[in-house]
RNA sequence: GCCAACGUAGCAUAGCUGGUAGUGCGUCGGAUUUGUAAUCCGACGGUCGGGGGUUCGAGUCCCUCCGUUGGCUCCA
């Protein structure tokens, strides 16, 4: 007999060799919706025996670690279905994902209608209930067993010098070489769904082999299943590149150019309400707002160590017309002149691909003195970078974009109270958006890398100081070793939005490198020269990605001073047209933007309209409103409040847009 | 950049195995003058992403380029 204690801390008696799975259910009844053990700590399959006395607890599947299990029995799933329906198929790796798995495939290119197939194959192996085993094998067994497929067998290669031990996972006549844990019979794997196939590298090397990718999700029941395809929709209706279409917020033409964004009317007011917000709160923290050109020269961005390091990402340098004419009159060939760019030998302009060249040239265009720092200089700069073609999308991935930068010049003993106070802004700002759940990843050095520069005693410094600054704020934040950019430490902001969906935006980075290229120098309070070190940071990343997160976390419906049309004023018929401009030259007057429609349309489908783009707030007027000088307002939702006389309703809105309230107040929820 | 899928009027879409384009919304015109999620009638609008090819004939098949989407890789 054995004693095992369970998660409740009782204590039972079994005989030796009874399997966890049997200790589970004894302890949480038949219906326990386990998908593994835990036995003494260690995830273990259901079938494992016990032999000795233990701990054990069962790993429920809603639990992070059971759909961990689940979603990786559901790719061993997949593999299994491919196999049937595809006999040349070659099963490589299939982890489980944050939302779901994939599989990847060494195998003919298959299309999103082939998904539907192996869905229901897999759902048909799911019926059967097929008992998953688990398996230990010597080396050479393993060797035997995937002789076939060469994949398996280089990761297998790697294992055993590695020393893991060997095992497989049988279900049916079908194995995979796999560490587990699993679930114990395919029926727990009823309510999978394949979300989209595409390519993949073998071992993400993309010299290697191109691989059939196939991704899926899996929930522990088909109830859950419904939900997260449900929150999957929301999420698309909620794609800012759909709602930029929609709400005619900004446009991307093909004849301008991939990744170069027009900012529309309406998008381009909410830009620059929220730059305008930003760059309040930079003047109270005492920043210098500057302008810079477009482009800068070459040699500029060889001497920050830019242009060469990031020749690939930039576009092509400018070069002089005569020059070019000379060069090419010479028979100089598209290698050559590139060669020659790359040695300094010419001389050409480079469309800027960051702002930080020419904020150290303003830094070092006069003497500077110890009393002048910190010098925070900051300016919407747009920044150009040769994106891959296949990663540009929407807003968040561009070609031209403009960041909320700065540059900070400091001493070393302000670099922790001036990254601080880059973080109290981000704050403030998440705060009003009601972004209120952010994190922060601190990137640390990776100790054993010699890749960068600056004395260890000054990274020490730094990076502590980040780490300070950090844990002064109270929220969450992680550090991350070798995640430091290779001239200092940086903090990265990661915000979630309304529907969960966590989205980088901006970093802090202190850094020693550029202040050395560029030899920057202030003359201290001992009357030495001393150099400074730069702070640069982008709390938001970019106004156009920025600017798209927020489209998605507000789902279009933005707050009202962010709403590129605050009011709609509808009139119940053309009468009352003459009211209607009168409450509009008195909003403008108060700085609201306003829209009218006085048009012949009933008011329900005026309602119906003029919904769809989302303004705060719609006003309607008709004889009663004349009558009373009053309006009748209209909340998104649909709730409504008649009667509100002229005066109040200006003085609140106004206040309304002035406390940047985060969401519409003006008409109280219906009560019933 | 790589792989796959896709690309039909401003937007959303129909068009099976090839026979020279439909529909809804929007727009415009007319009628209507309306009280909180679609009033009626009519008209305009497409060389079916660009170019090339196969064919008597291509939106539909092939090639190529451009773009979009989903991934991979990359991201100062």
């Amino acid at each position: 007999m054995i004693q095992v204690t369970l998660d409740d801390g009782t204590v039972n008696e079994y005989v030796s060799g009874i399997t966890a799975g049997e200790v589970v259910i004894d302890a949480n009844g038949k219906k326990h919706g386990c998908v593994a053990a835990i036995v003494n700590g260690e995830q273990k399959d259901f079938s494992t025996q016990l032999t000795e006395s233990c701990e054990v607890s069962g790993i429920d599947a809603f639990s992070d670690d059971g759909m961990h299990i689940l979603r990786h029995s559901a790719a061993h799933l997949l593999a299994q279905a491919v196999m049937e329906l595809y006999p040349d198929a070659k099963p490589t790796i299939g982890p489980a994902i944050d939302r779901g798995f994939y599989y990847d495939f060494a195998m003919e290119p298959i299309g999103e209608s082939d998904l539907k197939t192996i869905e229901k194959k897999m759902n048909e192996l799911s019926r059967k209930n097929l008992q998953v085993e688990r398996i230990e094998l010597t080396d050479e067994e393993l060797q035997e067993h995937f002789v076939n497929n060469p994949y398996k067998l280089e990761i297998i290669n790697d294992k055993l010098e590695d020393g893991d031990s060997s095992t497989i996972y049988k279900q049916g006549d079908w194995y995979d070489l796999c560490l587990g844990p699993h679930v114990p019979s395919t029926a727990k794997l009823m309510a999978v769904k394949l979300t989209s196939v595409s390519q993949a590298y073998w071992r993400g090397d993309q010299s290697r082999e191109q691989l059939v990718r196939i991704y899926g999700i899996v929930e522990p029941d088909k109830h859950a299943l419904k939900q997260t395809l449900s929150r999957m929709e929301e999420a698309k209706k909620r794609d800012h590149r759909k709602l930029g279409k929609d709400l005619q917020l900004f446009h991307v033409d093909e004849e301008v150019g991939q990744g170069l964004i027009l900012w529309t009317p309406r998008g381009a007011v909410v830009r620059q309400e929220l730059q305008d917000f930003i760059s309040y709160h930079l003047r109270r923290q005492g920043y210098h707002q500057v302008f810079t050109p477009n482009i800068g020269k070459l040699d500029l961005y060889r001497t920050s160590g830019h242009f060469p390091y990031y020749q690939d990402s930039q576009y092509p340098p400018l070069v002089e017309k005569d020059l070019m004419k000379k060069l090419s009159d010479e028979g100089c060939s598209c290698g050559e002149l590139s060669n020659m760019m790359k040695a300094g030998d010419i001389e050409g302009y480079l469309l800027k691909p960051m702002n930080c060249p020419h904020h150290v040239k303003i830094y070092s265009s006069q003497a500077r003195s110890y009393r002048d720092l910190p010098l925070r200089l900051a300016e919407f700069g747009t920044v150009y970078r040769w994106e891959q073609s296949g990663e540009i999308s929407g807003l968040t991935r561009v070609r031209g974009f403009t960041q909320d930068d700065a540059h900070l010049f400091v001493r070393e003993d302000q670099i922790a109270e001036e990254v601080l106070g880059c973080i109290e802004l981000v704050q403030v700002i998440f705060e009003t958006l009601g972004m209120e759940d952010y994190r922060v990843r601190v990137g640390l050095r990776d100790p054993d890398s010699s890749k960068y520069v600056g004395s260890p005693e000054k990274w020490d410094a730094a990076e502590q100081a980040c780490r300070d600054a950090a844990s002064s704020l109270g929220v969450n934040w992680t550090e991350e070793e070798g995640e430091a950019a290779f001239y200092g430490p940086k903090i990265d902001f990661v915000v979630k939005d309304v529907i969960g969906r966590e989205w980088q935006l901006g970093t802090v980075q202190v850094d020693y490198n550029l202040p050395e290229r560029f030899g920057l120098e202030y003359k201290g309070s001992d009357g030495n020269t001393h150099r400074p070190v730069m702070i640069h940071r982008a709390p938001f990343g970019s106004m156009e990605r920025f600017c798209g997160v927020l489209i998605e976390h507000f789902a279009g419906k933005f707050p009202t001073w962010l709403s590129p049309t605050q009011i709609h004023i509808l009139t119940i018929s053309e009468k009352h047209a003459q009211y209607a401009n009168e409450i509009a030259a008195l909003l403008k007057d108060n700085d609201v933007r306003v829209e009218i429609d006085a048009g012949d349309d009933t008011i329900g489908k005026k309602i119906r309209t003029h919904r769809k783009m989302q303004p705060a707030y719609m006003v309607i007027v008709g004889e009663g409103e004349i009558e009373s000088r009053t309006v009748s307002l209209r909340a998104r939702n649909g709730d409504q409040i008649s009667g509100l006389s002229l005066d109040d309703f200006i003085s609140s809105l106004k206040q309304e847009i002035q406390e940047k309230t985060s969401v519409p107040s003006l008409v109280p929820a219906k009560s019933d």
